[in-house]
DNA sequence: AAGAGCATGTAAATGGTTACATGATTCC
DNA sequence: GGAATCATGTAACCATTTACATGCTCTT
C-alpha cells in the first residue's frame, strides 16, 4: 500500500501525466520506495477509481491522448491520514545480509566479488544521494521547484528540512554499507591469510 | 526465494523438526530474513518435494508424528550454488524513510510519535543484536553449538568470523537508525521553535 | 530512415501477509 | 484443571516481479 502514498506524495507537488510521474518518481521518491512502470501505471488508475486523483485528458503535445493526474482533496486527506497513522516497523528481509552471515558457504573468490559489488553499489548510491541532497539544499530539485510554486515562503524551509533529513539519512546508510563491505573484505584477507604467505 | 536459502542455512547446522526450525529461525536467521510460521511450514514441505531436505517421521516425544528435516547433499549443493551466484542489489523499499521524507504532511505530534517509535524500536534491536553478537563471539549461541558438533576446530573460527561480521553490521545499522531518529526529533524542536518560546 | 525517448499499459507467476484452524503435552 | 507451549499447517488475499506489447514523435 505504500506505493499509493509514495505516488500521492509526488503528485502533491503538482499535477502530472503518468509518464512524468514515472520519470520524476525515479529522481525522488524511488530512493525510498522503488517501483517499476508496470506497477505505477495500474496503481494510478486504481487511485483514480478511488477518487484520490482526478484524471483529465490532455490533447496535443507529443503522443495524443495523455492523461493528467491531479491530487484531489480526498487524496490530500488520505495522504495526511496515512502520515498520521502509526505503522508497525517492517521486519528485516535482506538478502545481502543473509549472504553475508553465511559467507563461509561461498567460495572465497565469490565472497570477494559479492563484497566488492556491495561496496561499489553503495559508493555510487552515496554519491548519487549526495547529489540529490545538494539540489534539495539549494532548492534546485525539479520536484521541489514545482512544489514551491504553490507553497508560500514560510513553509518552504520546513519542507526542505524534512526532505534533507531523510536524504541525509539515506546518505549515511549508504556510507555505512560501504564501510560494512570494506570490513568484510578485510576479513576475507585475514581469514585467507595475507597474500604471499600461503 | 531467499526464504528457501535462509532455511537451508539454518538446517545446515543440524537436522530439526519444523517446530525447531521455526523457533531457532527466530533467534538467528530472522534477524536478516523474517518469516512467519505460515511461510516456514509450507516452504519446508516444498523443499522436501524438491529433494533439498529429507523428511523422517519421528515417533515419541511430545506430539506424536513430528517430521525431522535434514539437509541433503542436493540441499548443500543448492545452498553453495546460491551463495556463489551474484544477486542484483535489492532496490530500496522503506515505508519508514518514505514517511520521514514527507514528514511535513504529518501533524507535529504524530511526527514526534513516529520518530520516538523508530528510535525506541532500533534501540531495542541494537541491544538484542548485541546480545546475539556476544553469544556468537563466546560460541554459546544454540545454533552455533549444534553446528560445531560436526565442524572441525580449524573451520570454526571462520564460521564465527562471518556470523559476527554480519551481526556487527546489523548492530551498526540499528544504531544508525537511532541516530537518525534523534536527528529527526531535534529537527522537530527546531522547526517548532524551542519549547516555551511560542 | 533509424534510433531515442515519449506514452501506456497487460499477463502470469511468485512471494508474502493475515487470519484462521486444530489438537496434543507438559508444567503449575 | 488450566495455561503455556509444542506441533502443524490451510486459505484467501495482496503486492511485487518479470516479461511482454504497442505505437507515436522528435531528432539526427
Amino acid at each position: 500500500m505504500s506505493l499509493r502514498y509514495a505516488l500521492l506524495a509526488l503528485l502533491s507537488a503538482e499535477p502530472m501525466t503518468a509518464y512524468e510521474v514515472s520519470k520524476q518518481f525515479g529522481a525522488s521518491v524511488a530512493h525510498v520506495w522503488h517501483a517499476p512502470d508496470s506497477q505505477i501505471y495500474p496503481e494510478l488508475r486504481r487511485m483514480a477509481e478511488a477518487g484520490l486523483v482526478s484524471v483529465t485528458r490532455v490533447e496535443g503535445g507529443p503522443g495524443g491522448g495523455k492523461k493528467r493526474y491531479a491530487m484531489t482533496d480526498d487524496g490530500r486527506a488520505a495522504l495526511r491520514a496515512w502520515m498520521n497513522t502509526p505503522a508497525p516497523l517492517s521486519r528485516p528481509r535482506d538478502p545481502q545480509y543473509l549472504r553475508a552471515a553465511y559467507l563461509d558457504w561461498a567460495d572465497p573468490g565469490q565472497a570477494r566479488e559479492f563484497l566488492l559489488a556491495h561496496r561499489d553499489y553503495y559508493r555510487e548510491q552515496a554519491q548519487l544521494l549526495e547529489a540529490v541532497l545538494v539540489t534539495l539544499h539549494e532548492r534546485t530539485h525539479p520536484t521541489l521547484i514545482a512544489r514551491f510554486r504553490h507553497v508560500p515562503e514560510p513553509e518552504r524551509a520546513r519542507v526542505v528540512a524534512f526532505r534533507c533529513f531523510a536524504f541525509q539519512g539515506l546518505v549515511d546508510r549508504a556510507k555505512l554499507e560501504v564501510a560494512f563491505a570494506e570490513r568484510g573484505l578485510a576479513l576475507l584477507d585475514e581469514v585467507a591469510g595475507p597474500p604471499g604467505r600461503s
